[in-house]
This record gives structure tokens, C-alpha cells and sequence, in this order.
DNA sequence: CCTTAATCGAGACGGTACGTCGTGTCTTTAT
DNA sequence: ATAAAGACACGACGTACCGTCTCGATTAAGG
């Protein structure tokens, strides 16, 4: 793809560039290989680095796709505002369902089964995965609250979890693509409803 | 555990008997070691037979692991009838906890993401993991309808598949244990207004 | 050299045909990068096999290469036997030193320090080495005795090794080539006159 | 060993100070893990200085190794004079038997062989080996010529280089320690016939 | 005395080899 | 024919060291 250039010797890529570029390489191997045939050997020989330089950083895969899924998270998403309930639910649902189907998609499906065992990365993941679904989908809400759609009662972490929750397991059941009218049902089905909402057919 | 037969001279074992055998020493690996731990030479070693016979039956992990899935998914639950949905609702979701927090969680859990590229084996884990939670919760639901407590037409697979979802959810961001609360939490602030019944508090 | 062919299905050589392979494969990677080059990847690419091939035979570097040695002294030389008690020690110093410029003396001159530590190594090589050019030394001195040339009594275990000794030395502190005329200097000089002979000038 | 002073702030050692401390903590390493084992990072740390500073001097390890074998040369033993060969010959042996039992022992064993593909250092180090040692032996001799006991045409640089030659031959075949009757043998069996001086049995 | 250049210390960097482990295939021997 | 055992070829693991480099700190020397 491009010219091997040794940086043994010359321009050789030190701190934040280096780490940028091993975070790239890591994302182009999901996207390549996905998480299961992911390997530190193959980031390193991508970045053109060494393994010494991953594990200087960090001490396992996991950390290292850690990385790359929380490096993509910087990008804050608009929250959708289109004027109605609905169609900003199923813009955010849009919003989960394109990250899930990225690149980080495939990481953060992966990562979920190999971390569960390190309590630490866990609660460090949830963070920067979870935390911001949760955050989009409560905005949302919220702003249907004070356009007098809803009550603010119904908004519970339960409720924000639920939309997101529903499109994980079906990346993780079924695998993608995401049916559009799948889209559809979460939304009209469980999210309305549970917002207090009558129930569209 | 056992006492070391050498099956290589004497009573060696063929057919179902060794098919069990491998089974069950594939659970006992994923509860000592995990899913991630798991490997076809732990898995022959401790079942006592060579890795040919393991690959004769199963050509990858996955389906070996899919394999002690269907295995102990054959053992039917009968399904919760309490006499209220709520109760009924919690100890069905409390089904999918234990079977979630058991080796053959460990197993579900693990193989969730390495199946994702291979559809032909993605379709038949749902089958085994997805669709007997799904009837459960179906069931129980259809039970509260016949008892009058809430209307048929609030039963649809998204409602039945929200639950054991939630579930797998908390289980796949947080980890176990699995609190209590949080069942009855699901229950009351999802389940139960989908079902078209008033919230509790 | 040779068109890669995958080892991994099809004739797959094994117990001494490998055994033989490997030890050839590191002959020739002593003869072409030297000792200090000599790597286990590096034989185990040219013997086309793998480490763990290799390391399931000799546990260190060091028995490879031991092995390597023992395996070419198999090969006995005939004893020289010119009718002279000179020309036959000339002839067999230049046995000792057509071994040392071999890939083996490579070899030799490699392991005498690295094996210093492991005296059980040290004694099992000591046989292969040493000992054969002690015998080879001893006979053309016992020949001579036999012809009357010299008396029994001026064969001893260090007359014999002074030879090959000062012929090692030679290549340790000057390296090769060994000039042919200080072979002759070593017989004429030491060990005729140790054998009780006039000196020749 | 020492508390640990960080020479990045405060007295920081160079020229001469610094080259001292690098010589003396290679000698110290290769007292502790031998010639084998040593490595630059080692020495740099042991020396509490930068691998930088110890390639600026020196560009390989054999390059260190070799100026620390001259650095403790420079300490000139005084030449052995009890008053008759025999005697002067042990003590001369001795001298070259307490060397090589020194860390720099360890140094010019390990030396011998990883330096026979650079003829240039080969030949600088046979200097302050080699030629030390020939130079002992034979002002040894020269003495008893003096003295009457041999007559001065048996001096030859081949007869001086046998006594150490046979010496350092044990310590490579044989390892450390050198037996003292062996040292006689050598003097009674090899070097006095060559001195001309009939056997002592 | 102050500047300036050289040198030092620390350690990151790209790379190679290490010795181990797991994979999936195969050969061998025994049932 | 199939079972058990394990050798085999391969490749990734995580570590150690190599020799080069960058960086800031600290000296020594000259103006």
C-alpha cells in the first residue's frame, strides 16, 4: 500500500504520532481481519512499529482495541433534534447502529466477551461505551419532555438503556446488516410505548 | 477428578459415549478457564482422547463450544406459572440469569462475537440460545392473557425479546453478579408497561 | 534455492529423516553466518521444519550445535600410517586442522565458551572433541614406538594433546588460515623433540 | 551495591571518570553473569550511565569486552626469578592460570571465538594476550639461559607459546578449576624436555 | 561571566530472536 | 474403520536486547 519506510533511523514517530498511528492500524486491522483475527504482530507490522512499542502502551489486546474504541469516541455526535419524538429516536438508534457497524462495531462487540474476566477495563469500557448511548438517548428524551410529549417520569437510565440495549443484541444475535423496519419496531414498539406514548401500529 | 484410565489399550471409547464425554469436558473448561481460556488440546487432555477425534466432529472451536451449548440447552425448564405476570416475569428472567451465570453462560457470552462472521453458525446459535428465551418469555406472557391480567395484541417478539435482552446487556457491560434490584427494575419500568399495565414504583 | 513447499499436509518427515535434516540445515548455517549468527529461527527456516521441532530435540542452542559436531564425528578418519614418525604427525595435525576450518571447527571454536557454565555439556562435548584427537595423536605416536623410532615411555595424555592444543590456540588467537609451514614449526619444534628426537632445523 | 545516584542532575562523570566506571562495571557483569550473559543494557545500568555514552566509545560488545581485558593488562606482572627453571615455570603458569580464573579469564574465553570473523580486533586483542604471555615465558627461559641450566637455541616462540597454550586448552575443554598437579605435568612432561632438560618423573 | 558547543542521562524507537503455546493436519499403533 | 497418542509445520505470543534516535540537563571552554 505504501513505500515500506524503515524508521529505524531518520524521522522516527514518537508519542501522540505514534500513538495515533497504531490506533489507525488498529482500526483498519478490525476492519480488516475483525477482532477475532486481530493480532499485536499484525497492528505492529501495519503501523510499521514494533511490538515493544504496543505493549509499552498496552499490556494486551484488549487494552489496545480499548484504545481505539475510546479514540473514535472523542468525535461527540450531534444530539438529533428534528422536532418529534419519533424521528429523533430513530435518528439516535441510527446513530448506535452506525457505530456498531464501524469498524469500533466490531471492536466493541468483541471486546464485550474477552474483558468481562478484568473488572478494571470493564468499567473503563462502559464508559466511554455505554455512558454516551445512554447520554444520547436521555437528551432525546428529555427534549420531548419539554416539548410537553411526554412526562418527565418516564425518563429512567432503565428506559435510555433500552433502545441501545435492543440494537446491541441484535448485532450480537443476528449479526449486521440492521433491517431499516427493525429500526421501526424498537421504536414504536418498546421505546414510545415505555415513553407513555399510545402505541403505533 | 477422575482416576487416569489410559484409553489408548482397554475399553475405548467410540460413538455417544465419547461424543458425552468430549461435552462435558468442554463445560468443565469453560468453568475453569473460561471462554477465552479454552483450547481443543485442554479440552482433549481432560476428556481423555486425542485432538483427531475432537476435529473429526467439530471442525472449529465454536462448534464444539455451540456443540456443549445445545448439549445442556436440551434440558427443558418448565416454564414459571405463579399465578401473576410479575412474579411469573421475574422468575423467568431469573432463568435466564442462572443459565447466563453458568459455564454455559461463560460459552454464550464468548461465542457471541466469534460467530459473527460465520452466518451458517450465527443462525444456529440463535436458534438454541435466542428463541428458547423467547418462547419462555412468550409463554408467560400468553399465560397473564388467558388470566385476563393484560391484552394479546401487547405480545409481540420485540416486547418477548426485551427482557432476556436487558439481561444480557447488564451482563455484557457490567459483568456478573447481577443484582436483584435490577431484575425487579426491568421488570417494573420495562416489561411490565409494555405489557400495557401501570407502572409501579 | 528450493521452491517453499508446505510441510504442513503431505509427506511429513519425521523422527531421523527430520532429525538428519535439521542437523545438515544447521552445518550449513554455521558455514554461512558463523556461530555467533546461527539462530534456532534461522535453522529451523532452512531445515524447513519449526522451532518447536527443534526445541523438542535440544533444549538449547548449544545441544543443536553439539549434536551438529557429534553427528559429522561419526565419520572416523583412518589413522594415518605414512612409515614415518613426521610425516605421519604432520598428516594427522592436518586432520585436526581440516576439521577446525570446516563448518564444525566454526562450530567447536563457537560452543568452547558458551558451554563452559554447563559442565555436563562441557564433558559429553570434551568426548567428541577432544578425545578423538587424543587417540588420533596417541596411535601415530604408538606406531612410531612400535617401529623403534621412539621410546614407549614419551607417549603421555599431555605430549598427545599438545599438538592439537597448540593448533587450536593457533586458530583462537590468530584465526584461520593456518599456514602450512607452522605445522610444521609445531612438529619439528615440540613434538618430535617431546618424542625424544633431535630437533630438525 | 551502591546507593543509587542519578548522574542526570548533579555530578555528571566524563572522559576518563566515566570510562573507568564503564570498564569496571563490565568486569563486575561479567564476573556475575559471564560473557555470555553480558549484554550493553546491563553494563549501561550497572554503571548508571546511557548506552549511548557506551557506544560512543565502544561500537560492539566485543569492542568493551576487549578494552576492559587491556584496562586490567596495564597492571604488569613482575617476570618470576626463584633461581631455577623449574620453579620460575610454575610460578609463570600460575600467573596465567590466576588470569584466566579472573572475570577477564571469563572475558578472553569468550572473546576467543566471537571475534574470529574480525580479523582487525582479532589481532588487536592477540596483543594484550597473547603476546603478554609469550613475553613472560620467554624472559623465564632466557633467565635459566643466563643461568647455564639450557642453552639459548631452544628459545623459540613456539616452545614459549606452548606452556600457556595447553593451559588455556584445559580451561576450554575442561573448565575451571586448573588442578595443580596439571600445572606440574605440563612444566616436567612439556616445557623442561623442551628446554632440553631431561624428564622429571 | 556568559555564551556556546560538547557530552551526558534517560529512555523511546524499529527491529530481530527468543522460548512457549495453540492450531489443524498427519502418522503410527492398537483396538 | 476408528480411537488414542503425539509429532509436525505454522504462526502468534510476550520478553529481551540490539543499535539508533531524540530530548533535556549539565558541563567545559572560549570570548
Amino acid at each position: 500500500m505504501e513505500q515500506p519506510v524503515d524508521h529505524r533511523r531518520g524521522p522516527r514517530r514518537r508519542g501522540e504520532v505514534l500513538f495515533n498511528a497504531i490506533v489507525e492500524a488498529t482500526l483498519a486491522e478490525l476492519a480488516e481481519v475483525g477482532y477475532a483475527g486481530l493480532t499485536m504482530d499484525g497492528v505492529a507490522q501495519r503501523a510499521r512499529t514494533s511490538k515493544a512499542s504496543l505493549y509499552r502502551r498496552w499490556p494486551t489486546r484488549q487494552d489496545l482495541v480499548a484504545a481505539a474504541i475510546q479514540h473514535t469516541a472523542r468525535t461527540t455526535e450531534p444530539i438529533p433534534d428534528t422536532g418529534g419524538l419519533r424521528t429523533d429516536l430513530l435518528a439516535a438508534l441510527d446513530l448506535v447502529v452506525q457505530r456498531l457497524t464501524s469498524p469500533v462495531g466490531e471492536a466493541v462487540r468483541g471486546i464485550l466477551t474477552d474483558t468481562l474476566r478484568d473488572p478494571e477495563l470493564t468499567r473503563e469500557l462502559r464508559e466511554s461505551m455505554v455512558s454516551g448511548r445512554n447520554r444520547l438517548l436521555t437528551q432525546v428524551l428529555r427534549q420531548a419532555a419539554e416539548r410537553g410529549e411526554i412526562r418527565a417520569e418516564t425518563i429512567t437510565p432503565r428506559v435510555a438503556a433500552a433502545g441501545p440495549a435492543l440494537v446491541l443484541h441484535h448485532f450480537l444475535t443476528q449479526g449486521p446488516p440492521m433491517p431499516v423496519e427493525l429500526r421501526a419496531q424498537i421504536v414504536d414498539e418498546v421505546l414510545l410505548p415505555l415513553a407513555g406514548l399510545p402505541r403505533v401500529q
